[in-house]
DNA sequence: CAGAATCGTGACGTTTTGTCACAAGCCAGC
DNA sequence: GCTGGCTTGTGACAAAACGTCACGATTCTG
């Protein structure tokens, strides 16, 4: 058992996540290497090998328990508690992201919702109130929230950024087209569609 | 210059042409390797390396000229051009994908909404109107689009694929928690925010 | 013109990944 | 209970990708 995971077994172990949350919501109780290996592309012995590296939690001529594996790999990327995040942004993809059941199927909860629009302010989303700046760096610190997800427009991006870092906040994940200035000790993981969409487009083209 | 791009060098490319696409947002008419390293985390002999592999795009002394790389990179990834891609779900992510300028820069033009709900067909989301199915599968064809994007709830998921390719889609981007299943000459892209954050987290606890 | 910065690139070791092979174990059907 | 078909777990090895150091060449600044 490997002390720490490299970069490329944790992402793959995330996409095992990915898949087998998908396939027990689809009611699959068992899978097989084979399967998981044609939703995600990765090499069939290579996922075997990726997970025998922490137990047996196969079974020969059968497969794998779709709910057990989820359990063994999360606690494999420990990550198996409750985690609450802070959410910059009350429009139209700020509320699609509070109200979106992926979060919370995987023991994530969005705890705050901070806005600068002082319209926005006080109104529901999902059934959480979007809070000022003040009230959100407050919560973040009485809960302990080191993730902050950005999704205002990119005029505004740094501010919340800002905002999210002075309450404590080590991991932002951006959703905005603005390039963020952080202090060294927080993570910024931008996602970026278009470009996700320019890179799957090259394959097929080729 | 390497006849196809490997998944590695073309994942890096995309990083690439992100950063630089907010870098000239941020009116940074010039960024050097190390720049570029520090925010996507890539080495920057590495970032060189892959470069340099297609041409002599930098200045010794100086760094790279973030318009002409972004153009150069475009142009390796051969996705210059423009593109349109269909969008299922009219709801809040759905509304909150059309309306966002994030694709329009990168050359990607939404040209089609298609929504189930009879309610919300005929509405205009953007600067674009809500149509049924029948209607997507005909622009598809007419504009030869290949690219579509779900943004509707895990329930319907699989049925908007199902239209999508009926109308000619080879290219899925889902952003559902359902598990499609689609002809082996269509790929599906999922992505799971949540899952992309207990990625980081591991990273962040470790 | 000196000095600092940065690219382009060779060299080399390390790590990661892909692939084949196959024994061991499990189940279904008969 | 036995046979045949799956599927896991794992060894071995080749191939590919990556990290790193080094350093000449080039460009700008002052």
């Amino acid at each position: 058992m490997p002390e720490r995971l490299t970069v490329g077994v944790a992402a793959r172990l995330s996409r095992y996540l990915q898949v087998l949350s998908q396939a027990r919501k689809m009611g699959k109780e068992r899978i097989s290497s084979q399967e998981i290996s044609e939703y995600t592309n990765i090499n069939a012995t290579q996922i075997r090998r990726d997970l025998s590296a922490f137990g047996r939690f196969g079974k020969r001529g059968v497969g794998y328990r779709t709910d057990a594996l989820l359990d063994e790999i999360r606690q494999i990327l420990r990550t198996q508690g409750q985690h609450n995040i802070a959410l910059a942004g009350a429009g139209r993809l700020g509320s699609a992201i509070a109200s979106s059941p992926i979060f919370a199927e995987h023991g994530i909860t969005v705890a705050a919702i901070l806005e600068v629009d002082p319209e926005k302010i006080g109104q529901r989303v999902g059934n959480l109130t979007v809070s000022s700046v003040d009230d959100v760096a407050q919560v973040c610190r009485e809960r302990n929230i080191i993730v902050g997800v950005i999704a205002v427009p990119a005029e505004t991006a740094q501010d919340a950024a800002d905002a999210l870092i002075g309450a404590g906040v080590k991991i932002i994940f951006n959703y905005s087209e603005a390039l963020l200035d952080v202090p060294s000790d927080v993570s910024v993981h931008t996602s970026n569609p278009a470009v996700d969409l320019l890179y799957a487009l090259y394959f097929h083209l080729t």
